[in-house]
DNA sequence: GCCAACGTTGGC
DNA sequence: GCCAACGTTGGC
């Protein structure tokens, strides 16, 4: 089983837009290297860390599992989509993406900050500079340091 | 809104 | 295949 953190902007879909849904495909993805891993490496099963970007506080707000493989991303089709990539085609489909399921909501965000602050987390790849990939691996150490760290604070 | 860091495109 | 121009990401 392998572990993630994906981006998203919640004024577009948060964590929130997941739990109300249960399930969703996570399309839009236009990134050779972020589609590599869907396509390659997303297993159905493994776990994600939903991290909220571009937003007054950013950071991973929740947990949620793969639940279906890739399969081509049919936005990239649409000349309505602000996704649509006309080299995309339902022959030849360029991007990928898969589905998520809702597993669980943070009281609060492990921020951006905390994670930076964090000894066991200083290798994230979301806290690297310049690394602005949407959708990174992490380690299951870090996986569950990240989730220790929001259950500890929720029980307090 | 700024801007650094990157990725992509396309002329040559 | 190089690389300048351009577009995007995303924290601040």
């Amino acid at each position: 089983m392998k572990y993630w953190l994906m981006k998203s902007e919640p004024s577009a879909f948060s964590i929130d837009d997941l739990k109300k849904a249960g399930s969703e495909h996570w399309d839009g993805i236009r990134n050779y290297q972020a589609r590599n891993y869907m396509r390659d490496d997303m297993k159905v099963g493994d776990r994600v860390l939903f991290y909220h970007s571009s937003t007054e506080v950013p950071g991973v707000v929740g947990t949620a599992t793969v639940s279906r493989e890739a399969y081509p991303d049919h936005t990239a089709f649409d000349p309505e989509s602000r996704y649509f990539d006309p080299k995309s085609s339902p022959d030849n489909p360029r991007w990928m993406m898969v589905d998520l399921t809702y597993e669980s909501s943070f009281g609060q965000p492990v921020t951006l900050a905390e994670i930076r602050g964090m000894p066991k987390l200083k290798d994230m790849l979301v806290i690297r500079k310049g690394q602005r990939l949407s959708i990174q691996p992490v380690t299951k150490a870090e996986f569950e340091t990240v989730l220790k760290f929001a259950r500890a604070r929720e029980a307090r």
